[in-house]
DNA sequence: TTGAAAGCGCTAACAC
DNA sequence: GTGTTAGCGCTTTCAA
């Protein structure tokens, strides 16, 4: 393997200014540099980012830390989509990105910090995390500079992305009110969720803004599962016939929302309204094609990359991004 | 940042045995490897592997290349299963996964090797590229150990994982005879595809072994794309109406020719029976549900990572491994 | 069983 | 504009 030792020898120069030559130092005769990177080109020379990083205390890599790529949980492909976008950036900003992942199982084993300070990347983007998370307090606790997707914590060090998930929440339900709704129940996720209390606050307002009454027995959690959504929604629905719209926190549930609908021989939308959260692939792909809050996964994840090398480049001093997001009307809502 | 050095000094030792009191070898007492380990626990000590991968010349990751990690190819999860798999292998052997994704354009900036070697990665995984991509040759050429999915090249440090291509299309093709069809036709990728190439043989195999002619105007190519495959099945069905029968090379396509189907008002599967190719997540959720040949994708990912680990260890002398394919049978398929 | 010393490939003071 | 030198944190001969 060709090093710099093995370009200076060839130039006759020392490694000083082939090091400087190779990383566009000004102070290097035009002349000398033209030698240096011609011999290095020639001699097919890649610089050893160990060493380099060794020395200059930084790897120029960054950890994504997911929990859910398994293969169980292929349903929605989030974490594709997110990490889609954080390598788009990555690769613009001459980054690496080392993927890491987490179960609870390998929590115990390996903490946040180990994790990140052993293979030492410069920060790290965690996503798919549950708020009361091991993880998540070692996060702040740690001086590693990190993004969190989805959960709220602006420190020196720790910055997060996350969508409007009250707004959308709010926008889905008051779409549901002026199709005629009147009768609104909510599938949530559960409540170590960000995105389930805030998307809760969404409904709420909506709700309430609208002078409809908030019914604490129209509220039920499906624990962002599908067979969980749709137990609990043939349950509901069989208790409360008079609902006739239930705005989910998420697609997955949506789904079992619309098959418990099929299991009760409830038609969707005549007699029932089913708005999920989300605009995962397969809401376009159900019969009916499912009406959702849309949110923009890639840009999860894009923007997360960015706030990070922003961070870590101190061109920033923001700690958070807030995205916005749009209703997509398929098939599953109609008027009442 | 705590180093060996600390730990040494902690401990009253030099940083010699302090590396190998750490790293389990025999030749320590007892009471000292205790002594220094309660240290490095203590001082909430993560070895540098940058520092040891430059003195170990091995870094313990691996890189993952991926080519179509883009928002556009949101549709099939493959990489994401893929990935899924390497990274459970990843994990339980203490490796780490570097992920770089290509493009074309990139490709002219930044050479396999390069990447391979600026990252310092033991070994990679190739995914997604074609038979003619520019990255094939030099993967060859390099002396760096890879695995390469569904490209079937086998030399010293070059190994290869895939399914049996032509075996499973093979009996995609005899189910569809078994149904009582005669009239088959073929929707295939592109040639520079391996999977295409072996797929059309199984098609062809199963033809001839059951006396049914092989008809060039009924194979078409789709190009892997939902679009183009629609495109092209129009073309076919309006030429050819005494199509009974379509198998394709993938799900993808499949859809394709679903819609084309629709758009000539032909029913599925009275008129006509549509075969896919990869079992993707929505061929579960089409309407009328798409019957498939079914890869385990994630079997793809878990045993290239098995198989390179294994070549960078010297555990194998092998270079490959052939996974099973199954058939699903769902809705899209019936009885002529 | 332990330590001293060299060196992996690179960068960065500092000197010339 | 260029070279000398030290050192990043670790492993590994070789000697004691």
């Amino acid at each position: 393997m060709v090093t710099i030792k093995d370009i200076a020898k060839a130039a006759g120069v020392s490694v000083t200014t082939v090091s400087r030559a190779l990383n566009g130092y000004s102070d290097v005769n035009e002349k000398t540099r033209k030698k240096i990177s011609d011999i290095a080109r020639e001699l097919n020379y890649s610089p050893n980012t160990l060493a380099r990083g060794l020395v200059m205390k930084r790897s120029k890599s960054i950890g994504i830390i997911v929990s859910g790529l398994t293969e169980a949980s292929r349903k929605d492909n989030f974490t594709l989509e997110v990490l889609s976008g954080v390598n788009d950036v990555i690769s613009e900003r001459d980054y690496d990105l080392v993927l890491f992942s987490t179960t609870t199982t390998k929590q115990r084993e390996k903490t946040y910090s180990q994790l990140c300070r052993e293979r030492r990347v410069d920060g790290a983007i965690l996503h798919g995390i549950k708020m009361d998370d091991p993880y998540l307090k070692e996060v702040i606790d740690s001086d590693i500079p990190c993004v969190l997707i989805d959960i709220p914590i602006e420190t020196e060090t720790v910055g997060y992305v996350s969508t409007d998930n009250a707004l959308g929440a709010k926008k889905a339900v008051q779409f549901l009110i002026d199709q005629g709704h009147t009768n609104i129940a909510m599938m949530n996720g559960h409540d170590r969720a960000y995105v389930s209390i805030k998307r809760l606050e969404g409904y709420a307002e909506a709700l309430s803004e609208a002078g409809l009454p908030l019914k604490k027995d129209w509220i039920v959690d499906g624990g962002f599962s599908e067979e969980k959504a749709q137990e609990e929604a043939v349950k509901l629905l069989t208790q409360h016939p008079d609902i006739s719209a239930i705005f989910c926190a998420s697609d997955l549930m949506a789904l079992g929302v619309m098959k418990a609908a099929k299991e009760l021989d409830i038609d969707i939308p005549t007699e029932l309204s089913v708005m999920g959260y989300d605009d995962i692939l397969l809401a376009s792909y159900t019969h009916p094609a499912l009406t959702t809050v849309a949110q923009n996964i890639y840009q999860l994840g894009y923007q997360s990359a960015n706030l990070l090398i922003d961070m870590l480049e101190e061109k920033t001093q923001s700690r958070a991004c807030i995205l916005d997001t749009e209703i997509a009307i398929r098939e599953t809502t109609g008027k009442k």
